[in-house]
DNA sequence: AACTTGACGAGGG
DNA sequence: CCCCTCGCCAAGT
């Protein structure tokens, strides 16, 4: 039988579901984790039906740490202040650090590469 | 079936 | 740093 195409999105939505509160993932590394057939732009067109699942969709922002919600049907404020409710903090031009903030699922921890003078 | 449109991202200037 | 260009691929027209 044929799996339900549907099967596309819900792949997205299950890795977006494990991350926790005060954590986000970007648009392309939810794509690595998925892998082929994935890319950013496609888990970005998945995201913007997202609202209406069952999905954390706030915690996923773009690679330089802002929302990208700006023009759509979601004011791009409120994506930031359900992120800044579970705690993660925007500079003044609504960038966060994803050094700090970032979400690594399992298998996708990056190497030890981070300064931790850098954290400070 | 062809063309356009994105909640994107890397790279070059 | 900011700005622009190009690649990516599902969906809608």
């Amino acid at each position: 039988m044929n799996v339900n195409e549907k099967d596309y999105r819900k792949k997205v939505y299950d890795v977006v579901s494990e991350i926790p509160a005060g954590r986000v993932m970007t648009y392309g590394q939810i794509a690595i984790v998925l892998g082929e057939g994935y890319t950013p732009r496609t888990v970005g067109y998945v995201m913007h039906a997202a609202e209406t699942e069952n999905v954390p969709w706030q915690r996923v922002i773009n690679s330089q740490g802002a929302c990208s919600t700006g023009r759509m049907t979601i004011p791009m404020n409120l994506q930031q202040e359900l992120l800044e409710t579970e705690g993660i903090v925007f500079n003044e031009k609504g960038r966060c650090d994803l050094r700090v903030f970032q979400w690594h699922p399992e298998g996708f921890e990056p190497e030890e590469d981070i300064q931790p003078s850098l954290l400070g």
